[in-house]
RNA sequence: GGGGGUAUAGCUCAGCUGGGAGAGCAUCUGCCUUACAAGCAGAGGGUCACAGGUUCGAUCCCUGUUGUCCCCACCA
């Protein structure tokens, strides 16, 4: 049954055979099974720009985490992977790949462009799937789905057109955020604020009347051009009287009104507000309160337009230079103040975005999103952290009508047709349309759709929607959504939507936040900083496995965490430490060997380990059916390593040696927990797992396939449990005493052990000689021995005889140490126990724990104070 | 202007519904004990930010303060 390991574990020479053994198996595969639960996670589909980081590497370590572990408690568990056409993204990069070749969209139309972006898509698209795949992610590879693929985009037809036809969607003129540089419309949740330091220009407009002027300020001077009126609050009665009047719009000559608005906040600059509707969203909306003329100024590329030939052909800042220097000379500028302001910036490309009015799609989300709303509202979907739910609240009942055209080839183009003859419009699910008026070929709307249209679609179009397919049925609503708190707006809330509007159900009911990974001084990882780890770097050091285990330890949902290679060493080592355990055990076993039930005849050791182990199945299940990832992955490390490797392991050392029965129970006990922990392990560990298990079990049988432990009552042993957990305490006495002492191990002597419980100490006496250090063991009643260091617990007393090294002060300073930290013990116990409250009122079972703390409290200082005084009495 | 996170050992962070504070790394002391020096056995190190409140009992719940980070918002 055994192989040979090497001595230190080398991912790089096992991950990639184990993943093919996986994928060979068809192991990932999975199928509509009517005798198991369903469990189905999306994956977010990652751009495919994109190439692996951080990010990618959380997401997919806690989604492989619980799939892996829903597979192994019987589920017919899908994992459902795929990628996204990113439109913005995908369409600037092949731009400036052109741009290398100095060709520009205009060159090769669209067509060509598309052509372009599918090779693009083909040649690109596969990388971060192969590195997904690095990371040991146990997708069903064969299900894999493109947002742009036939399905998705029959989906997104689908749905553009019921949306259309049930009056959700409209085309219309509205201010919108534009982006200069990627030259398109992007909605509300892809503009990002900042803070930018720029400059406050107070101007003075002068009355047509010759009556003075009006002072106002602004921070875009440049935007004067498409000034059409100014605008004072009707409550303020400095300028009451101008209201009605007109001004002349410097440099452009221009006759505007000035108009009485209540959104001139009085207190702030003079009061006066110039009103620019084609380039800001407030002034958008009192220039259509007060039927003001909406006058363009910029170019799709936020030059001024020809119209304003001393300006013409000026980038925005340019102009803003030279239009101060013409109001100045003009004797318009009254002074220039330093202001701070927010600027809208594309989230993409980091550009100014500007408010542009322009023909648009939007989706009208108001009513839609209640549905979705009260799915979290009602606990249908439910966010872990919780907290989370009140950002998404705060978005959805503020919710504004959602842009979703954009001037972009790379998409999926809007399925409106217009015929050029009668403007006819026409909404359809078909690839072209003929005019139902005057019966010619109309002419399909040029733009596509915001990308995050069709990946609201995704937890059911992947399912095959709108087919009503054996998938779909089966696993929708899907179960967890694993994703990082910067994108609940931009696609948790847009899924939440899509899924009560067209499958009137939620897509799925638990949303596991995680928070971001950082660098190690805590900054954002980012190209510009060139801070960023590259996971397939770490992966080629450390191995999958190290870096899965990083990440999921101490990490709790919905908090950021701090990438450092240090905690990736860590986890090698601990992987290393698995690695090596096996090994012990595999070198020691007999060829023949076969593993087995466990034996009716354990030994206490045994039974303590299993009955541990027990527990700790229990708790794994419990943490991560809580989504306590961090937790579990924790308790798992301190049981391999504490309880197995530094206790259990050595303490089948003498048994082995000895040889016979009990060798062959510890053997069987060892690899039975030794497989155990592995199972719980794979899901965190999967390779080292899998290829340990091979090793190990070597019957052609998959860990990942295996059944995962759960708590098992027969499996717990509570008496032999506590009982040796006094032997454990008091070696850990004896290695605490000698440690302080600087004895040596290699120094061994005798002990002698006073205890009440002569049948537990029994059991461990040849573990007070391997762990304890001793030449031989006396248990007894009464120990008379002379010139001993005495080391207590609370029901033994240890005498070792040292003599040569003893020195009566030194152990008298000791356990006069020892003695004070255990009267605190009693102090603090008996206070509590003392205190009616707490009698009164506190858990019976508590109260007992707190006696039962009390008595062994005082027997071990009884036992304390008898070897004092014997010290004292030598 | 609103909303939220966070404050725990020198560093990075855990701590499940309130019942004597934990890990990794770092530091110190012993150990090549035939699975592992990527290791073993020990040690030191914390008024759980501050001030109140609730409670028999608060790191945990409530209020306020301070520091820090983030999200949202139309103030020219």
């Amino acid at each position: 049954m055994k192989k040979e390991l090497n001595k230190v574990y080398e991912p790089a020479q096992v991950e990639d055979r184990i993943y093919k053994f996986w994928t060979d198996g068809e192991m990932f595969r999975a199928e509509p099974d009517p005798k198991k639960k369903p469990y189905c996670i999306v994956m977010p589909p990652p751009n495919i720009t994109g190439q692996l980081h951080m990010g990618h590497a959380l997401d997919e370590t806690l989604q492989d985490i619980l799939i892996r572990w829903k597979r192994m408690s019987g589920y017919s568990t899908l994992w459902l992977p795929g990628t996204d056409h990113a439109s913005i993204a995908t369409e600037a990069k092949i731009v400036e790949q052109m741009r290398k070749e100095g060709i520009t969209k205009d060159d090769i139309g669209r067509d060509g462009f598309l052509e372009r972006a599918w090779e693009w898509k083909k040649q690109y698209g596969g990388r971060i799937v192969s590195q997904l795949k690095k990371l040991g992610s146990s997708c069903d590879w064969s299900r894999e789905r493109f947002t742009m693929d036939e399905g998705c985009t029959k989906a997104v037809k689908e749905v553009f057109v019921k949306y259309y036809e049930k009056g959700y969607i409209y085309r219309g003129e509205r201010i919108i955020n534009w982006c200069p540089h990627c030259r398109t419309s992007i909605s509300n949740a892809e503009v990002e604020y900042e803070d930018q330091a720029g400059h406050f220009w107070h101007l003075r407009y002068p009355l047509t009347d010759g009556s003075g002027y009006v002072e106002l300020a602004t921070t875009r001077p440049e935007t004067l051009l498409g000034d059409t009126a100014i605008a004072v609050n009707p409550k303020d009665e400095r300028y009451k009287d101008i209201v009605g009047k007109t001004v002349l719009l410097p440099l452009v000559n221009r006759e505007i009104p000035v108009v009485a608005d209540s959104y001139v906040d009085m207190e702030f600059g003079t009061g006066v507000v110039k009103i620019t509707p084609a380039h800001d969203p407030n002034d958008f909306e009192v220039g259509a309160r007060h039927g003001l003329p909406i006058i363009n100024v910029l170019t799709e590329d936020a030059k001024i337009v020809d119209d304003y030939p001393a300006y013409a052909g000026m980038d925005r800042y340019d102009a803003r230079k030279k239009i101060v220097e013409d109001l100045e000379k003009g004797g318009f500028l009254v002074k220039t103040e330093e202001h701070e302001h927010n600027v809208g910036t594309c989230y993409r490309c980091g550009t100014t975005v500007e408010p542009r009015v322009s023909m648009q799609w939007f989706v009208k989300m108001q009513e839609l999103a209640k549905p979705a709303i009260e799915a979290v509202k009602s606990g249908e979907t439910k966010f872990v952290p919780a907290r989370f739910e009140k950002n998404y609240f705060h978005w959805m009942e503020d919710i504004r009508d959602w842009c979703v055209s954009r001037q972009l080839w790379w998409g999926h183009q809007i399925p409106a047709f217009y015929c050029d003859d009668c403007g006819e419009m026409v909404v359809t699910k078909e690839s072209s349309a003929v005019c139902p008026k005057c019966g010619k070929p109309m002419r399909q709307d040029p733009d596509t759709l915001d990308t995050w249209f069709s990946s609201a679609l995704w937890p059911f179009s992947t399912l095959g929607w709108p087919e009503q397919t054996e998938e779909l049925k089966y696993y929708y609503p899907t179960n967890t959504l694993v994703t990082g708190y910067d994108i609940i707006t931009f696609w948790v809330s847009r899924m939440i939507v899509a899924g009560m509007e067209h499958m009137k159900q939620k897509p799925f009911d638990t949303v596991l936040i995680h928070g971001l990974v950082r660098d190690a001084q805590g900054r954002k990882m980012s190209k510009s900083l060139g801070n960023g780890i590259d996971p397939l770097e770490i992966i080629a050091n450390y191995g999958a496995d190290a870096l899965r285990f990083m990440l999921a330890t101490g990490n709790s949902p919905g908090n950021d965490m701090r990438f450092m290679e240090e905690k990736v060493k860590a986890s090698r080592n601990f992987a290393n430490k698995i690695w090596n355990a096996a090994r012990f055990i595999m070198m020691n076993l007999p060829e023949d060997f076969e593993a087995s039930e466990l034996p009716e005849q354990l030994n206490v050791e045994d039974k303590w380990i299993i009955s541990k182990f027990n527990t700790l199945a229990k708790e794994i299940n419990d943490n991560l059916g809580k989504f306590e990832l961090g937790v579990a992955v924790q308790k798992l490390y301190d049981f391999i390593w504490d309880v197995y490797c530094d206790w259990y392991i050595e303490l089948t050392k003498p048994r082995i040696a000895a040889g016979g029965e009990t060798e062959k129970t510890a053997q069987t006990v060892l690899v039975w927990v030794m497989k155990g922990m592995l199972k719980l392990l794979h899901p965190f560990m999967p390779f080292i797992t899998e290829e340990i298990w091979q090793a190990l079990v070597n019957d052609g049988t998959a860990i990942m396939l295996q059944d995962f432990p759960v708590y098992d009552e027969k499996l717990t042993f509570e008496a032999d449990e506590s009982a040796f957990e006094k032997i454990i305490a008091g070696i850990k006495a004896i290695r605490n005493c000698r440690g302080e002492m600087n004895v040596p191990p290699s120094k061994k002597a005798k002990l002698f052990i006073e205890t009440q419980q002569k049948d537990i100490f029994a059991k461990g006496e040849m573990f007070f000689e391997r762990l304890g250090y001793a030449s031989e063991v006396h248990i007894c009643d009464k120990v008379e021995e002379k010139d001993c260091v005495t080391v207590v617990t609370d029901c033994a007393r240890f005498f070792i005889p040292l003599s040569d090294i003893i020195d009566v002060e030194k152990e008298t300073a000791r356990l006069n140490k020892d003695k004070q930290k255990v009267q605190k013990d009693i102090d603090f116990l008996s206070k509590k126990l003392s205190n009616e409250g707490f009698i009164a009122k506190a858990p019976a079972q508590l109260i007992e724990a707190e006696k039962a703390k009390l008595a062994k409290a005082e027997e071990k200082m009884a036992k304390i104070n008898e070897s004092i005084a014997a010290l004292n009495n030598r």
